[in-house]
RNA sequence: GCUGGCAUAGCUCAGCUGGUAGAGCAGCUGAUUUGUAAUCAGCAGGUCGGGGGUUCAAUUCCCUCUGCCAGCUCCA
C-alpha cells in the first residue's frame, strides 16, 4: 500500500510528508536526549521544524547525529498509528510522559475538540494529523539550521531551540532544492550592493545605510519616476522637517503608542522628537489654511525620511534599517470619496509593481491591542478597505491585530530572493488623526466637517524597495535604473579617439556611459565589465572605428552583433522610455 | 531585545593542540598594443573588531563590549 512516490505538487501531500518528518526528528532527538521536552513541530513552506526545550545546546555535529538517527527510523519503516483519548486521559498521558508543553497545548484545546495522537515505534506525539502511513516513505532529509524561537511566539515566554529541516521524496529533488538556495544567495542584495558599490553599512551606524554614487543613480531614477507618476495622478508634493517638538507627538498619539521606536533630542532645553512617521507634519501642512469640500480630495505626497529605533537583531541590509525614506502621501477626502480613493491607490500600486514584474500578495491588518479610537470607527475603516478590495475582486489574507495604532491597513508584500516576504506598499485608513488635530473642511452647508484621511506608500521605503529590486533583477536592472547603461571597451589604445567621441555622443543623448581605454586585453576588460553588470557593452576595434559601429553585448540578451552607433543609441533610448524590464 | 554562530589586508578566505601572520583577487609601478570571461614581473598593504584577564608569551584560552549572520519577537 502507498508505495508509489508521493505527489509533491499537491500541497496537502507535501505538508503531510514534511509533518511526518518533523515527528521523526522529534523521535530522533528524544532517543538521543531523552530529557528534551517537546513543544511543536509543524510543516512550513519549504520544510518543517520542531521546537525543543533542552539544556544541551544543539551544534552542527548534533544535527549530523540526529540526521543519522532519523535515517535509522525511516529505514525501520515504522507504521504511524493514530489513536484518540478523552481529555482527562490525554492530560494524564502527557503528564506521565513529562511533556509540560503538550499538557499546556491540550489544556488550551477547545472543549469539543477530539484529542488525537500519532504513534510510531516507541514515540508518541500529540497531533491532529494527517500523516504518512510509514516512516520508510520519507526518503531524503536535510536538517538545515538551529535557531531560537519563543514558546508560542511570545517574547515573554521561554526561548526554545528550533531545528529547521527539509525533506523530499528523492535525493535528486533535495539536491536541486539546496542548489536553488545556493543560487538565490548569490542574489542577496547585501552581496550585490557591495559588488556593484551601491550602498554600504558601517559599524559607525548600524541600520543607517550610506548610498554610494551607483546606488544614488537608482534612487534618483526611482524618485524621478515617482514624482512623474504622482503628478499625473493629481498629487502635490511637500517636505516636512525631521525634528518637531514633543507636543506634536502627544497630539498625534505617537507619544503614547510609538515612543519605544522613537529617537529624542533637546533643543534650547525643550524636548523634541525625530520623526518616525510623516503624518503629523502632513497634518500641520493641511491645517495651514481653510479647505472647501470642492478642494477635496487633497493628495499630499512627501518623500519623507523617518528614523525608527528597530531592535538590533531585526536589522537586515537595506530591507530593515533605522532610517529610511517613505514615498509617503496623505489623502484628505470627503467620507464618500473614501472607497474610490482606496481603489485609486490600489491601482497605482499595482501599476508600479507590475512595471517591474513583481508578484505580490495583500494582507488586511486589523486592530492591534494598543490602538486609538472606538471599535465602531475601526469596523468602519476595516469595512471600507475590505469592500474596496472585494469590489476590485482582489484576494487578500487577514493579518489579525497588525494594524497601525491609528487605523487598519492593506499591506502589499513583495518577495526577496529566498522567498521571504517584505511589506512594501501600504494603504492605511485613519479616522483618528483628523480628530486629534481637529482638521476640517467647509462643506456645502458652510459648516466645518471632518475629512477622512489615508496614509499610503507605494514603494514603502525607497531603501527596502531598492533591496527588493536588486534581488529581483540580480543586479541586472532595467536600463532606466542601471548605474552603468553603456560601457565602451577598446581593443587597443589606437581606437581611444573613436571611443571617446562615441562616448561623448551617447552621453549627449542622455545615456550613462563609461569608457575603458586601458591598455588591457579585450577579454580582461570584458570580464570586468560583465562583473560590473553593465547593461550594454560596446566593443570598439578597427572594424568598428572604420564603419562607425559598435559590437554590442547586452547583459540580458547576450551578443547582439555589430550595429551603427545611431541605431544603438535609438535602441537604448527607446528601452529607457519604455521602462522595459 | 532574545537564542545560537561568526569577526584575520579593500574583497574572498588559509593559519593543527598558544611562540607577535599568509594566499588569490583588487591596488600601485614597469613591460606587453592585445578581437569577446583573468598577459607577465615587481612593489606595497594587517597594532588579527575594541577593552580587560590568564600566561614567560595570546590572532589562538577566558570575560566583556561592539558589529555581522540565521531564526524568534517586532515591522516600511
Amino acid at each position: 500500500m502507498a508505495k508509489e512516490k508521493p505527489d509533491f505538487g499537491n500541497e496537502e501531500v507535501r505538508l503531510k510528508y514534511r509533518h511526518t518528518t518533523s515527528h521523526i526528528l522529534a523521535q530522533a532527538v528524544k532517543k538521543l536526549w531523552p530529557e528534551a521536552k517537546l513543544a511543536i513541530g509543524p510543516a512550513i513552506a519549504d520544510g518543517f521544524y520542531y521546537d525543543f526545550d533542552l539544556e544541551h545546546k544543539f551544534t552542527d555535529q548534533d544535527l549530523n547525529k540526529i540526521t543519522k538517527e532519523m535515517k535509522r527510523i525511516t529505514k525501520a519503516g515504522l507504521p504511524l498509528e493514530r489513536f484518540e483519548l478523552p481529555r482527562e486521559e490525554a492530560l494524564a498521558f502527557m503528564k506521565e510522559q513529562d511533556e509540560p508543553y503538550k499538557v499546556e497545548l491540550i489544556n488550551d484545546l477547545p472543549e469539543d475538540e477530539i484529542i488525537s495522537f500519532y504513534k510510531q515505534g516507541d514515540f508518541t506525539d500529540l497531533c491532529a494529523g494527517p500523516h504518512m502511513e510509514k516512516t520508510s516513505q520519507i526518503k531524503a532529509i536535510k536538517l538545515t539550521s538551529v535557531a531560537g524561537a519563543y514558546w508560542r511566539g511570545d517574547s515573554d515566554r521561554k526561548m526554545l531551540q528550533r531545528i529547521y529541516g527539509t525533506c523530499f521524496p528523492s535525493q535528486e529533488e533535495l539536491d536541486e532544492y539546496l542548489a536553488k538556495i545556493e543560487e538565490a544567495k548569490k542574489r542577496d542584495h547585501r552581496k550585490i550592493g557591495k559588488e556593484m558599490d551601491l550602498f554600504a553599512l558601517y559599524d559607525e551606524g548600524p541600520g543607517f545605510p550610506f548610498f554610494m554614487p551607483n546606488g544614488m543613480i537608482i534612487r534618483n531614477e526611482l524618485e524621478n519616476f515617482w514624482r512623474e507618476e504622482h503628478r499625473k495622478r493629481g498629487y502635490e508634493e511637500i517636505k516636512t522637517p525631521l525634528i518637531l517638538n514633543e507636543q506634536l507627538w502627544h497630539t498625534s498619539g505617537h507619544w503614547d503608542h510609538y515612543q519605544d521606536n522613537m529617537y529624542f533630542t533637546k533643543i534650547d532645553g525643550e524636548d523634541y522628537a525625530i520623526k518616525p512617521m510623516n503624518c503629523p507634519g502632513a497634518m500641520l501642512a493641511y491645517e495651514r489654511k481653510l479647505h472647501s469640500y470642492r478642494d477635496l480630495p487633497i493628495r499630499m505626497g512627501e518623500l519623507g525620511q523617518v528614523h525608527r529605533h528597530e531592535l538590533s537583531g531585526a536589522l537586515h541590509g537595506l530591507m530593515r534599517v533605522r532610517t529610511f525614506t517613505q514615498d509617503d502621501a496623505h489623502i484628505f477626502m470627503l467620507p464618500e470619496q473614501t472607497k474610490d480613493e482606496i481603489k485609486g491607490v490600489i491601482d497605482f500600486i499595482d501599476y508600479v509593481y507590475s512595471l517591474f514584474g513583481f508578484k505580490y500578495h495583500i494582507e488586511l491588518s486589523t486592530r492591534p491591542d494598543d490602538s486609538m479610537g472606538s471599535p465602531e470607527e475601526w469596523d468602519r475603516a476595516e469595512t471600507a478597505l475590505r469592500e474596496a478590495m472585494e469590489e476590485k475582486g482582489l484576494e487578500f489574507v487577514i493579518n489579525e491585530g497588525d494594524g497601525a495604532f491609528y487605523g487598519p491597513k492593506l499591506d502589499f508584500h513583495l518577495e526577496d530572493s529566498l522567498g521571504r516576504t517584505w511589506q512594501c506598499g501600504t494603504i492605511q485608513l485613519d479616522f483618528q488623526m483628523p480628530q486629534r488635530f481637529d482638521i476640517t473642511y467647509i462643506g456645502p452647508d458652510g459648516e466645518k466637517h471632518r475629512p477622512v484621511m489615508i496614509h499610503r506608500v507605494i514603494f514603502g521605503s525607497i531603501e527596502r524597495f531598492i533591496g527588493i529590486l536588486i534581488e529581483h533583477f540580480a543586479g541586472k536592472f532595467p536600463l532606466w535604473l542601471a548605474p552603468v547603461q553603456v560601457k565602451l571597451l577598446t581593443v587597443t589604445e589606437k581606437f581611444a579617439g573613436y571611443a571617446e567621441k562615441t562616448a561623448e555622443r551617447l552621453r549627449e543623448a542622455g545615456l550613462r556611459v563609461e569608457l575603458d581605454i586601458r591598455n588591457e586585453k579585450i577579454g580582461y576588460k570584458l570580464r570586468e565589465a560583465r562583473n560590473e553588470r553593465c547593461s550594454y557593452i560596446g566593443v570598439i576595434g578597427e572594424r568598428e572605428a572604420e564603419a562607425g559601429t559598435l559590437t554590442v553585448r547586452s547583459s540580458k540578451a547576450g551578443e547582439l552583433g555589430e550595429m551603427p552607433v545611431s541605431e544603438f543609441e535609438a535602441k537604448l533610448l527607446k528601452e529607457i522610455k519604455d521602462k522595459a524590464v
